[in-house]
DNA sequence: TTGTTTTATATTCTTAGGAATGTAAAATAA
DNA sequence: TTATTTTACATTCCTAAGAATATAAAACAA
């Protein structure tokens, strides 16, 4: 991405991509593969990849409420998208919603018995499907894949400008 | 995704997922990071996110003709949706299709003049915006962080089961 | 206190993606 | 040759995600 190219080389016949925009690129296909590979294992299953990763997010020190905007930041996803996954989860039973008594526009959300129970099996049933995808790594790899990937999320988290809402 | 945890570790007031889960789930984060990214940068011009990674893909080896179906299974994209990016990439002349003498079900595509043009322009953009991205990094780090996604896209491609139609 | 701004959430609209299915041409089988 | 299957692409329907906006409560300012 910063390589200043010149016109003679944007000409080339076969254009090769600098390994910036690769990078990017196959985060992108990878995301895609491992989206396509959870919705098929979770498929059948009365927890939809969106709801499947709230839950985790809610499985995260459960104890501690969490408000709809709250989760959306940290989902670094838009407001209604959350609002409307939440409301699902909530007709489900998977959440349960607390008014609160300080402030009668936000609310608190609780994972229930059954959200928790949901949450694991559909973990079980990830955790099955996608045991092997690092057999043969070792650990030090996996450390080291992992580093550098937080290293591009925290480049990409401090330099975004939406802030959603 | 491959360590076995017991009842016990489970039941822990914080849930630590495993480094396999965390690795799958920052390229997710990241990904939607950078695909918001995109969508900023490309927004108020002509070309689309998903036409423009078509684009992409068309600007490689232009010379040579490409088939919806083709181009599906390059993108480990669904057929119906890539019929309709292409639809909308004629329309504005992006791509010309010429009919297949020889088989009457299937059309070639070709990227024209202008979809190299608006293609040139849209990645300009990308460029500009995201230049930034890696400073600091060390060739050799892009290089080993390329070959740790590069080792697990070739993994979940070999191992995906849908092959798209 | 009244008017304004900010904050938390909900609603609506549009586009994108995925599943299922349809259509028509080509390949294959009987 | 005729029937069946396969292949390439298109269409339809549904869910999801993003943008814009609405509502309503709280905080703040005059």
């Amino acid at each position: 991405m910063n390589e200043i190219k010149t016109k003679q080389q944007y000409d080339r016949k076969e254009e090769v991509p600098s390994l910036d925009f690769r990078i990017i690129n196959w985060v992108g296909i990878i995301d895609q593969l491992t989206s396509t590979k959870m919705r098929q294992l979770l498929d059948g299953s009365d927890v939809p990849p969106p709801q499947f990763v709230l839950l985790n997010h809610f499985s995260h020190r459960p104890e501690e409420g969490k408000t709809v905007s709250g989760v959306a930041d940290a989902m670094q996803q838009p407001q209604p998208g959350i609002t409307k996954t939440i409301a699902k989860m909530l007709a489900k039973g998977f959440l349960r919603a607390e008014e609160n008594p300080e402030d009668g526009r936000s609310k608190t959300l609780y994972l229930t018995k059954a959200g928790k129970t949901a949450h694991a099996a559909a973990k079980a049933r990830l955790e099955e499907g996608m045991q092997h995808t690092f057999d043969g790594w070792r650990e030090w790899e996996k450390k080291d894949f992992f580093a550098f990937l937080d290293r591009l999320k925290i480049y990409l988290d401090d330099h975004r400008e939406d802030r959603l809402s």
